[in-house]
RNA sequence: GGCGCCGUACCCAAGUGGCUAAGGGAGAGGUCUGCAAAACCUUUAUGCAUCGGUUCGAAUCCGAUCGGCGCCUCCA
């Protein structure tokens, strides 16, 4: 049993795909006028998160945007000069390549908002039959009177507005200040615009989503995951589109991701606090790190964003890295110890439930780390078989495809004539420990450690590895 | 002002009605070692912001208070 907490009810559901075998999801992306920052990243990855769980039982068709033209867009531009298509595609590109890093899967569905301007043009056409929708100056509004549940998502349907909260330079066109704009009229001679029939223009934020999601998935969505400063208005101006145009209900389960913080404030450019992957690459860290940071507090929970925390992550890491060192290059009997596949059981159980239990991450982590202890012990002891090995490897296969934040091991293996030099100096060092001439022998050590070689004395010889 | 989330050890963080409050980091002591590294062992919350209440029983439910954050405006 999968559990998700759902926006909507604001509790734990049981998820199920609603014709039980394929899910159909969508999750809001990244507009592309900037490299996107660690922040968005802790949604991505949270939204990887949470379709690896969902492959692991069922099929998954996963629809993911790229607003590839909004106002930022328009300006930055403007602003550079360059043509607005070859401008996204370099952010475009950028993002995909941090995802990779991120170890981020592809969604199977990525669709760009220029090339579904047609589904949208249909969307505001049906609303437009329908009475929803209505033109002031060029441009046409959504009409929030018309539709009841507005408001049901975010619980902000009774609110009023904060005195002196900002409104919208041309709110004097429309009906009521809170109706949202689905499609602008051009006001400047150089922005992009598209033909339609109510209109020369181009679609609002709000519309892309809406009309993608429907095209590729259907009326009726399982899973609409983004942000949590989505929930108002995006996802609540989704609803009203998306159901007024369809008389059915969008979306099943809305998952909204908290917010990564940074010195306890929302990352922001004016605040000063505002990082890329790539700034934290440069500063050394790596993209690995970055992920288990962001993977080791439950989605739904704000995650402080420090560096002190990304030193933490790396220890932890590390603890994994030697235990998968050690494991393999241990010298083992054959067969298996029944206390320790116990342990293993219990640790995939463990595992498991914690997963399926909203995506609690912390929790999966934890049964990671009990074992390795469990694990560590038996090795420790010689109570570890050739048998097991083969099980923990198989099970961190498990982990790695679930959570994506087990470190890879070949970049440790060398090619021959490296790890042939490197046991010759290991033979040497041994030597000199053998005639207790400790000076040359750390001078080895140390000419080791310089080259990205740890080396470490064991009662089964000396075992040497790559940083 | 409205809506929502959160407050667990030195730091991060699980646990959301009932065994001795997971786990990671950091610190301390020990085993091993020429030293080191790694590993292992021991250790660091009679207490879960505070105060009341419900209950046989609460970190976990309810109320109040204090504190932090977010949303209400483009925003992951």
């Amino acid at each position: 049993m999968f559990k998700l907490t759902n926006t909507l009810t604001g509790e734990q559901e049981v998820f199920e795909p609603q014709d039980k075998e394929t899910v159909r999801m969508y999750t809001c992306g990244p507009t592309v006028y900037n490299f996107v920052h660690i922040g968005n990243f802790r949604t991505f990855v949270f939204q990887d998160i949470l379709r690896r769980q969902l492959s692991s039982k069922w099929k998954l068709k996963h629809v993911m945007n790229i607003t590839d033209i909004d106002d930022k867009i328009i300006a930055r531009s403007i602003e550079t000069g360059q043509d607005i298509k070859s401008y996204t595609a370099d952010y475009t590109a950028a993002f995909f390549e941090d995802c990779d890093q991120l170890r981020i899967q592809k969604p199977e569905i990525i669709a760009p908002a220029t090339e579904h301007i047609g589904e949208m043009i249909d969307l505001v056409n049906r609303l437009l039959a329908a009475g929803y929708a209505y033109r002031e100056g060029d441009s046409i509004y959504y009409r929030i009177s018309r539709f009841p549940a507005y408001g049901r998502l975010s619980r902000l349907d009774k609110r009023e507005l904060k005195v002196g909260a900002r409104v919208e330079a041309d709110e004097y066109e429309k009906e009521e200040p809170r109706d949202f704009v689905l499609w602008k009229a051009a006001k400047d001679a150089r922005e992009p615009r598209w033909p339609a029939p109510f209109g020369e223009g181009r679609p609002g934020w709000h519309l892309e989503c809406s009309a993608m999601a429907m095209k590729y998935l259907g009326d009726t969505l399982d899973l609409h995951c983004g942000g949590i400063d989505l929930l108002f208005p995006h996802h609540e101006n989704e609803i009203a589109q998306s159901e007024a145009a369809t008389g059915r209900p969008f979306v099943r389960f809305w998952i909204h991701g908290e917010h990564l913080l940074v010195d306890g404030e929302k990352m922001s450019k004016s605040k000063g606090n505002f990082y890329t992957l790539r700034d934290l690459l440069n500063k050394g860290y790596d993209a690995l790190t970055i992920r288990y940071l962001l993977v080791s507090v439950r989605y739904r929970k704000q995650l402080n964003f420090t560096l002190e925390g990304l030193k933490e992550a790396q220890a932890a890491l590390d603890r994994i890295k030697e235990f998968l060192f050690r494991l393999r290059t241990a010298k083992l009997e054959p067969g298996s110890n029944a206390i320790l596949a116990g342990c293993l059981a219990n640790a995939r159980e463990q595992f498991e439930a914690a997963l399926d239990d909203d995506l609690n991450t912390s929790g999966a982590l934890g049964a990671i780390f009990v074992f390795i202890s469990e694990a560590n012990v038996a090795l420790e002891h010689g109570r570890l078989g050739e048998a097991d090995r083969m099980e923990i490897q198989e099970w961190f296969k498990v982990i790695d495809a679930r959570l994506g934040i087990v470190p890879a091991m070949e970049h440790l293996v060398l090619d021959d004539k490296q790890a042939e030099q490197i046991e010759m100096l290991v033979r040497q060092r041994n030597e000199a420990r053998r005639n207790r001439n400790f000076a040359l022998s750390d001078q080895i050590r140390q000419q080791l450690f310089d080259r990205g070689v740890v080396i470490e004395d064991t009662r089964e010889g000396t075992r040497w590895r790559q940083k």
